[in-house]
DNA sequence: GTCTATACACCGATAGAC
DNA sequence: GTCTATCGGTGTATAGAC
């Protein structure tokens, strides 16, 4: 386990150039195109650079994550201290630019335990800081309309913009204004402004 | 391009056992695990009878995912045609057995440009279905509802379903039922039996 | 902190025996 | 139709010079 080979500091420039490149590697090719060499190339660097700031290249691949979610953490506590907190939570779900990252990302979570463990607890907390905040707002359901949950709708728009994202990314844009606007229509009515 | 290589026959049964590892081994360890090697040895055969079969493993790949989307375009026509068509289709896509496999996909159609090509056309396609039969069912929204459209409807369907197939996966399953329950209310709204 | 050099495993693909 | 043998290339990871 331990390895005795000496590690750079976490505070390096280099460090973070790396997490930036395994970032571009798996938006351009995909989490299968990444590898020591990919990385580091992409970064400017020699691939052994790789194993002088990380272990190993999971060890690369989770501080990435982590970075990455840490990111995504802080968009969505901003968008849910704000006003309107159901319309600023679509926005952030609105914007296709991570939906690729994302996708990438989730769906090692299915091949590797340490991002797997890290995306279950990091969804279970982002729903917790959602529920908090929407329940005031969705607390008292027409009669006949019980069914409209907090969970459902902050469901409904995680899965439908993270959808239209990839669409977009792949080149599928027909009918996503349509869908788009039924969305803001459904949150209209939950939060009026 | 064309390799003087001979090919084995299509209607093989060895052939079959090749597309079915390739699926197998994309559901448990993700498309970066696919190789000849890996597709060969979880069928139980040598590496190279891939190239007896495939001019490329890019070709295994494609035959993979085409007789992929053939099964799911006779699940959604086989649904659509019924006399519930927006709860079957629906049906269809809460199914989460096929979520994993349907996102390694997708995710390699960002990256490999003949499964990308694939996924948009069929895509397009599947859509067309579902549009030309619930046009019918939702063709006169109630005053002030004019943006729940058809196209709105079943990119909801199909999003969801997919998210929390997904989710399933990882071992998420906290607040489905919820979501289900208010996927299903909708729809039950529109499409009243 | 970054480099060269190197280890050993596995990759896609081909040739040709059986 | 399936096998053995083999090719050049690339993968992770390490050791040690500068």
């Amino acid at each position: 386990m331990a390895t005795k080979r000496r590690l750079g500091s976490e505070s390096s420039a280099t460090r973070s150039a790396l997490m930036d490149a395994v970032e571009a590697v798996m938006r351009e090719d995909g989490y299968g195109a990444l590898t020591a060499r990919s990385v580091a190339e992409r970064a400017g660097l020699k691939h052994q650079l790789v194993y002088y700031y990380f272990q190993t290249l999971d060890d690369l691949l989770i501080a990435a994550y982590e970075r990455h979610i840490a990111g995504y953490l802080a968009r969505i506590e901003e968008a849910l201290a704000g006003e309107r907190p159901l319309h600023a939570f679509w926005s952030v779900h609105a914007n296709p630019v991570n939906a690729t990252l994302n996708m990438e990302f989730l769906s090692l979570a299915n091949h590797n335990e340490a991002i797997r463990e890290r995306t279950v607890s990091f969804g279970e907390h982002v729903r917790r800081l959602g529920l908090a905040r929407l329940e005031a707002l969705i607390r008292r359901p027409a009669p006949g309309m019980e069914a409209i949950t907090p969970f459902a709708v902050t469901m409904a728009i995680t899965s439908i913009g993270s959808v239209l994202g990839l669409e977009s990314a792949i080149g599928i844009s027909g009918g996503h204004a349509e869908t788009r606007a039924m969305i803001e229509w459904c949150i209209d009515q939950l939060e009026p402004g």
